[in-house]
DNA sequence: GCCAACGTTGGC
DNA sequence: GCCAACGTTGGC
């Protein structure tokens, strides 16, 4: 058993929030639309663990834990035409868009706040997480993910 | 291939 | 609402 990867992946709490998550129990992470973070999920493996961050929102953070149960799932929203991901250059030969499958783990017990997590962050964690690109998806250094842990639990 | 214009993300 | 930091598009 080797050890887990750490991810962080961010949702917009409006979109689709850490609670719907502990009621649905398990979710596709479609909608991806970037291809930095796609390749990302493209490089996750059975087993590894995401914290979910709710962005866009006030306060943004940290607010649960979750584990990549299923890869390479074509996203069906890419052939939606009614869905706001239909992506028109996608095909069914050729889609485009994939992504995984994660597990509800944990809601955390104490809120990470995006203030706290500048203190726990490298410069290039906060850049991805904090601003400016679309990137909703980023790897987590193991022990920064551990120091994370600890904190919400 | 360059780059200006435009669109999006997301913290503040 | 503002705006920085991207990514994308399209003319050339």
């Amino acid at each position: 058993m080797t050890e887990p990867n750490y991810w962080l992946m961010k949702s917009e709490p409006d979109a689709y929030s850490i609670d719907t998550l502990k009621k649905d129990g398990v979710t596709l992470w479609d909608g991806i639309r970037n291809y930095q973070a796609r390749n990302f999920m493209r490089r996750m493996s059975l087993g590894d663990k995401v914290f979910f961050y709710h962005s866009n929102c006030k306060p943004p953070g940290i607010v649960g834990f979750m584990e990549v149960i299923d890869l390479n799932i074509i996203d069906p929203t890419q052939f939606q035409k009614e869905s706001k991901y239909y992506d028109p250059k996608s095909s069914q030969e050729e889609p485009r868009w994939d992504c995984v499958k994660v597990k509800y783990l944990f809601k955390a017990n104490k809120f990470l706040s995006l203030t706290e997590l500048k203190i726990l962050f490298n410069e290039e964690e906060l850049l991805l997480v904090k601003k400016g690109n679309r990137l909703s998806i980023i790897p987590i250094k193991k022990e920064i993910a551990k120091l994370i842990l600890e904190k919400i639990k």
